[in-house]
DNA sequence: CTGCGTGCAAATGGTTTGCACTACG
DNA sequence: CGTAGTGCAAACCATTTGCACGCAG
């Protein structure tokens, strides 16, 4: 966390043991639809998962793709992305970060800024807002991508 | 948009004014609408305002309650507001702002801060952020409200 | 045995849509 | 007339739920 170049890295770090840890089982269909959180980029969709995990996991129903991802985001191995639309995306990428939107194209990408975190903090030990204890502050930066 | 203090009060100026200027027709389904949003603290959801209105306008149906919601949002008269469920929220503060969370309560509040945004835009200024060009920033503060 | 995890299908619930009707220019 | 706006009810669709089964400890 101290590096931003590999912010992205500790995603993969050793799935299964992190399920055990926290009480999960390790059954094949969380490892199949983690890895597609990982490996689908964008931010996917439910339907998107499970378009992804179908052709290798044909027989993993739609409930249990909502209970695995429910029980993840329940235990921090998976985050709940709020998109524009009201269909909610996942995120690999569970230690904080920012969002790139883009209306236009519906491409949601991560960003991590310690520069701008620190910036911030610092900003609100100064200024305290009436009444409000702040725990977590995430920017949603909305506007375009350069054809890429 | 000089001065903080009043950012909420241009929010009732003279909506059937606006109405006409963007080309929509005056209706008595519109005003109730749009009072809805601006008297019901909390950003109410739909659901919220079709109670709201029902005691004063008993025959307004939901569908027109959605689509009535729509086009203002369209024309940007209201704003969409995300929440942590994946039920819409309504927002008659239509000037740029952030928002203050609290998932405990499911309260939201405006929350206005041009020191804080002119502090963001000059960091942008100086770091830009590889392929994309920024539109807008908008703050998710999370935390707790102090028993009020 | 005990129970967590799963598959399946039905149910849920917020939102949308189609269509006929109305009011107003 | 012509059309934007509305009411109503059915449709939609992402998500949830209930329940029976299966597998591992």
């Amino acid at each position: 966390m101290r590096n931003n170049y590999s912010f992205k890295m500790m995603i993969t770090e050793n799935f299964p043991e992190q399920l055990k840890q926290k009480g999960l089982k390790v059954t094949p269909q969380r490892l199949a639809i983690y890895e597609a959180v990982v490996k689908l980029k964008n931010h996917p969709t439910a339907e998107k998962i499970i378009e992804y995990i179908r052709v290798n996991h044909p027989n993993i129903s739609v409930g249990t793709v909502y209970k695995v991802l429910d029980s993840l985001v329940e235990n921090n191995l998976l985050k709940k992305v709020k998109s524009d639309k009201d269909i909610m995306r996942y995120d690999a990428v569970v230690i904080h970060h920012h969002h790139l939107y883009c209306s236009e194209t519906d491409r949601i990408e991560d960003y991590k800024d310690e520069a701008l975190d620190t910036l911030i903090l610092e900003y609100f030990s100064k200024k305290k807002i009436n009444n409000f204890k702040i725990q977590d502050i995430t920017l949603q930066i909305s506007g375009k991508f350069n054809n890429t």
